[in-house]
RNA sequence: GCCCAGAUAGCUCAGUCGGUAGAGCAGGGGACUGAAAAUCCCCGUGUCGAUGGUUCGAUUCCGUCUCUGGGCA
């Protein structure tokens, strides 16, 4: 447990304010960094990046400039990122905030970072190991063997890994076994131990509840809006990025659906119509994440951002 | 007005040689420990357009009607 610093003479927790896309988090933590004069602290793994701005829904460039955002912004389209890197560098806003007396505000919906903060996963790299090849020397057993052979493999390596892995899911296949072989130990051990320490500091989580219908309805108008301020244009200039093509950036909704409509396979609607689309199924996929950690998150009404962070503010002083 | 083709799940459609039906998409549930806005798993009862008839039994065959396409006038 790090020091929590001047901060702890006041507050308790760290306030996280997580849910699913569209569902008004940002707001919610834009004013509880302005009640306390707090600092925004994004859990968004697609955020970091520069130049994915309305297609992320990242906040104005007002508000960055009101509010100092951290984890935001902080990586070029084809720099490669990771939850790794993003706990290391999350931790030291955070010790760099307290620091200043100031209270951190984590804002985000990428599940896996949230429970990554949350409950402290150390996703150990001591030795600076890079896992990236032997990735790719899976990859190429993926092609050559078929995923049966490479499932095969991971039976025999790590049989407790493979009990809890799909066959179908090769990535996460892949990935068990390239931190085998990248690390000499097995991946079902190292996840064993990678919450002893616990977490660096003290969260306490929200997330508005919202109607999923009424979610669903959000965020297609949102789309439409996202549009009308220029989505096509910045998807355009990433496609335009050679340094960009084909990396992760590539798998954020908004930018991915361009493809075929940039290469004059379809038009503009059906494009919309599967950012939309993208959205939705994100969505859900989030609220799954978030409702299996629900002993850890508190609902609060949603609609009224002033009276939320209000709340949470209450909640989180000591 | 006449001729032809349709009418089956929220949508697009398959199918039942007569024994009350199933795909894709949508939608729902779930997993997730170094790409996670990624990746993967599971879930299909609906007056088979309406109404008569034939039949032990009709969504399926026949008649009529309604609606929707397309064609001819």
């Amino acid at each position: 447990m790090i020091d929590p610093g001047p901060y702890l003479k006041k507050y308790a927790f760290i306030p996280i304010v997580a849910g699913p896309t569209a569902s008004g988090k940002s707001a919610i933590a834009l004013e509880l960094c302005r009640l306390c004069g707090g600092e925004l602290v994004s859990a968004d793994s697609m955020q970091i990046y520069k130049g994915l701005d309305v297609g992320t829904a990242k906040d104005s460039a007002e508000e960055l400039a009101e509010i100092p955002h951290h984890m935001t912004d902080i990586v070029e389209p084809g720099e490669s990122f990771s939850v790794f890197e993003y706990v290391n560098r999350a931790d030291a806003a955070f010790t760099d905030i307290l620091s200043r007396g100031k209270l951190p505000v984590v804002c985000g919906g990428t599940g896996q970072y949230i429970s990554s903060l949350l409950y402290g996963i150390d996703y150990g790299n001591e030795e600076g190991v890079d896992i990236g090849d032997s990735e790719e020397y899976y990859q190429s057993i993926l092609e050559k063997e078929g995923r049966d052979a490479l499932y095969k493999i991971l039976t025999e390596k790590d049989p407790d890994a493979a009990e809890l892995i799909h066959p179908n899911n090769t990535r996460r296949v892949i990935r068990a076994l390239a931190v085998n072989r990248a690390t000499g130990v097995r991946f079902s051990e190292k996840n064993r131990k990678s919450k002893l320490a616990g977490p660096s500091f003290t969260f306490k989580a929200f997330m508005p509840d919202i109607d999923r219908a009424v979610l669903y309805d959000r965020i297609n108008r949102r789309v439409e809006i996202m549009m009308e301020q220029g989505l096509e244009k910045e998807a355009r200039n990433l496609y335009q990025n050679e340094k960009a093509k084909g990396t992760t950036c590539f798998q954020a909704i908004g930018y991915k659906e361009f493809g075929r409509y940039f290469a004059g396979e379809e038009d503009i609607a059906e494009t919309i119509y599967k950012i939309k689309l993208g959205s939705r199924h994100y969505a859900k996929r989030q609220l799954t994440w978030f409702r299996h950690m629900d002993d850890d998150i508190e609902l609060i009404p949603s609609g009224d951002a002033k009276a939320s962070a209000d709340y949470i503010l209450s909640r989180c002083i000591l």
